[in-house]
DNA sequence: ATGACAGATGGAAGGGCTTCCACAAATTTA
DNA sequence: TAAATTTGTGGAAGCCCTTCCATCTGTCAT
């Protein structure tokens, strides 16, 4: 049997009042005594049992990360730094993999109402509006990320100014005839990085032209998919001489499959048509694919503190973080083009 | 507050030791009272507190997932696998991220000792000797996936038939000149898939040429990574003429960084070198890559099958399961190559 | 009718901790 | 010196369950 309060009591002669106030750095006990029952709790190589705690104090030390398994990329480099930033505090992370939207309420009420931990970390999906609302009365703390609800803190990126420099870098590159293959426009990240592309060729007095303007139907993980990106290459491609030489991509992972239809036609990536894509996934860079960068480690540590600040602190008033996305040039766009263009606007500018 | 058993009994006007049962399906409740407390506990939203049930039952109704978080590929499907089967248990996954192996021995530590969990899954890594001896007096059971230790339950793949396999199908496309690009000789795995590459070309009488096998000296991820396949076929390319014409990769993840290198020497993957790669990542498809395809899903699957035998009977004797990888033919073989040999095996046989 | 036994049930004990109240001892204040 | 604090300390109570023992009721064999 692993020893208990009770074992080092006995052995330090103290109460187990003591021992419990020494473990859990109660300022009233003596240095003495403190040293002692230390010294005894190491000997004996106690481990507090965390059920024990967590059923006597209501708190668990384990934190619920909600992710989404059906899109696999964006979570790894998050979480790393979640955990980087959780670790010493030693609490744990009990997963919770969904592999479909509807799973996520149930999910939520199973962990939450029980108590099980003490606050929840969410990621990329939608918080159910029911959920929400009758969370209210709840004080389980809940933190979004990639994901905004009004009444949680949340940590986002500014989709709107990742798609508008990712236009602004193509139409700086001389491209006049820049489209847009995005994601199904019902998700919310999908129509911001749509804005900022319009707001960039307005910017620029280029009028949108419908045509270069594809958006997926597909629901099931909203169209941020490989097969997503293929198809829309294929109709873009089928436009012939009218056909974009530049898209800004909704998603790397929609840019692998534009770059497979476009080999498969026989033509080339930044000479026949440039992309930019989004994300900045770990495949990005071996592919070479000039994307918009989200600064994930980053989101995850920050996730991980704003969490523990509001778990500490209940009361404090919800903050929602913006985080700004980067352009990450590679080859996808090459830079032949640029040369020329990019002077002529250094000239006019 | 939360609903107890407390309340449930006195609503139902039963003893809280009938809740109880009713609520772990023991069997000697009358079917009346079972139905009168099933009905109670609904009507008032009851969750049984895992935290109470943990410490009352020394069941924690938990387990540990210990992955490597610096070799990213590989986790997702065979955690999915490990999630689908155990969602309807009603377990809870709590995950530990290892940046570094360092850090095993003090996870295993920090969480089995502690009696957190009631088991543990152990990927991909060396299980730390000294703490397998330590273990031996525990009870909770571990299993290790895509790893190996006598002492417990593993999961692991053939990597010598898959290193095989591999050869196998460049040497019946006609290939005479096949090379190996491995992966550090200290890792095990590599060392397999690098025995059965030998094998394949012995049993066809090609001799084995030591110029033809490349292996990292990386430590960091045993060199299982883009950079080193790409520092490594810079290598082979270097050899000129005398260059493989095909290459056996020892993962994936090399083989990205190899095919980047081909790129850049303006050599095309089928036609001047041929690639099999290892793993069947999920980039691997979008690439289009020939690989050894591992069944991580079902492994996952199995994994958490295992463990939770182990759980039920504890004393069950240990098993070791080999799963056979597959090769999946996709396009950096070519099939041109493949048609003259195949028809020459085909009459000869 | 009696005893034996199975089927239901109630609830005390106990799991390992935190927290609070009570109190003793040491220290300060008047 | 007495009174009032302050500082440490012990341990009961309580967190919410499971489990076990005791009890009670009915059945069945005798």
């Amino acid at each position: 049997m692993p020893p208990t309060i009770y074992d080092i009591a006995r052995e330090a002669k103290v109460g187990i009042g003591t021992v419990s106030r020494v473990l859990n750095n109660h300022p009233s006990v003596s240095e003495d005594t403190r040293a002692r029952v230390l010294r005894v709790a190491s000997r004996l190589n106690y481990r507090p049992h965390p059920y024990a705690r967590g059923l006597a104090s209501s708190r668990t030390n384990a934190i619920l990360a909600v992710i989404p398994f059906f899109t696999t990329f964006f979570f790894h480099e998050i979480f790393q730094g979640v955990q980087a930033r959780l670790r010493h505090l030693d609490w744990d992370i009990i997963l919770y993999g969904v592999n479909h939207p509807d799973q996520v309420e149930a999910s939520l009420r199973h962990n939450v109402l029980r108590n099980r931990v003490d606050g929840v970390l969410f990621f990329s999906m939608k918080m159910p509006e029911r959920f929400a609302e009758q969370y209210l009365d709840q004080k389980t703390p809940i933190v979004l990320v990639d994901a905004y609800h009004k009444n949680f803190d949340s940590l986002t990126v500014d989709n709107l100014q990742g798609g508008y420099a990712a236009t602004r870098h193509l139409l700086s590159l001389g491209h006049k005839r820049v489209g847009m293959l995005s994601a199904n426009i019902e998700s919310l990240p999908a129509r911001d990085r749509l804005s900022g592309f319009k707001q960039a060729l307005a910017e620029a007095g280029i009028p949108v032209d419908p045509s270069l303007i594809k958006s997926s139907a597909s629901p099931k993980p909203d169209g941020f998919a490989h097969e997503s990106g293929h198809a829309m290459m294929r109709q873009f491609l089928d436009m012939g001489s009218r056909k974009p030489t530049a898209l800004v991509v909704s998603s790397d992972i929609q840019a692998v499959g534009a770059l497979a239809a476009l080999k498969e036609a026989g033509l080339r990536c930044p000479d026949d048509i440039a992309l930019v894509g989004f994300d900045d996934i770990e495949l990005a860079q071996h592919l070479g694919l000039t994307t918009i960068h989200q600064p994930m480690y980053e989101m995850g540590v920050l996730a991980a503190e704003i969490l523990s600040e509001r778990l500490h602190n209940p009361s404090q008033e919800i903050t929602h973080k913006l985080f700004v996305p980067k352009l990450i040039v590679r080859e996808t766009c090459g830079s032949e083009v640029s040369k020329r263009p990019a002077t002529v606007e250094k000239h006019t500018a």
